[in-house]
DNA sequence: AACTTGACATACTAATTAGTATGTTTACCT
DNA sequence: AGGTAAACATACTAATTAGTATGTCAAGTT
């Protein structure tokens, strides 16, 4: 029997994938868990900070782990880097899935004009991304693995763009097609860097 | 003097563009024009079919005419191709640009799996911009200019994912730089599909 | 055995929301 | 001149919202 703090994290952090945190009645939320507000605003003190949480223990943790494997890696980054991609086709391989798109694409569109908080998260998830993607590349360039003549800033940009830019892409079209076509673009150019 | 409708349109586009439509309060936007609730719903018979008025009347029309170039040119596709990429930074130009997002992707994440009428109309730009894109390579492809050994429509959506997704990240990153980098790498990237 | 504390439930509230019902004014039409 | 309709304004409402204040109960602590 999972403790009930973090079934209210998990279970809001689907509402949120679903309807938005604008969207999300969080008391209707610990309702459908069976459970009252009196339990929600005992472990949380307010409805940001319940967003807060869920970005900090699930949402952050999640997606440095997926570019953890490419930054560690001590060669064939070519592989890992095609393993990360598999990872996310995984990631993304019911029409469900599809249908709700990234979440952390989501809460990035919708909430960093509006709170500060939520800003500063997803900026550092993002960042931290990018500096694991652009790590992996400058030592598949040192190890003699890649090309020489790409900038791994750039690079790094450019897949955290094309894949999330695919995820929203497919949502739109509905069509979990849509975004296979991205990965498999991705792989194609991935090929290109190799020495 | 421009009629109220018109005015009311755009005023509410550029709140959603900053709050998502969830966070929208029709009635505040139109206080801050100096009129009132009552010639809000005078010319429209609820909040969605405002949205929906927005999507039909301002953003559709903008993004199909970004690409129509792209589609209808009879030559030097990869001309045309890098002035397309050229109006993209344009419309992104301001920091202020950046940290509010591109409109479209904004509602892409928010709408569909909430409202019907969002999905549908989203789709359809979504899908129309990605049909030129493909049109306008095949032709480049049948002119002899571009290669044939890339497939037009995984290509489409490649370069529609990039695109937003770079003004996801930049958004994330609130770095008008990122979003610059994405581009550059779009640029370099349709380098080589040239024949 | 009295006391405290954590983990919730219940009942309430103040503010906000989209939307409606009902004016009022102005221009135009006949 | 009388009537009509578009273009709004004003005043109201019912529902929903996040959040609070208070209560209860069981488990430990001293």
């Amino acid at each position: 029997m999972t403790d009930t703090r973090t079934e209210i994290l998990h279970k809001n952090y689907e509402a949120i994938h679903r309807n938005g945190f604008q969207g999300v009645r969080a008391d209707k939320v610990v309702a459908e868990m069976g459970i009252t507000k009196g339990a929600l605003y005992h472990y949380f003190p307010n409805k940001f900070d319940l967003g807060y949480a869920i970005l900090d223990e699930l949402l952050g943790p999640h997606y440095l782990k997926i570019w953890q494997s490419f930054e560690r890696a001590e060669k064939n980054f070519g592989v890992v880097l095609l393993e990360v991609l598999e990872s996310y086709r995984d990631f993304a391989k019911t029409d469900e899935e599809i249908k709700l798109g990234c979440p952390l694409t989501n809460l990035t569109q919708e909430m960093p004009p509006l709170d500060e908080g939520f800003r500063k998260r997803l900026h550092r998830i993002t960042h931290q991304m990018q500096l694991q993607i652009e790590t992996g590349l400058k030592n598949a360039q040192l190890a003699g693995e890649f090309k020489l003549d790409f900038n791994p800033t750039q690079t790094a940009f450019f897949y955290l763009s094309a894949i999330e830019g695919g995820f929203s892409v497919a949502k739109a079209m509905q069509s979990r097609a849509a975004f296979e076509m991205v990965i498999a673009q991705l792989k194609q150019f991935s090929e290109g860097l190799k020495a």
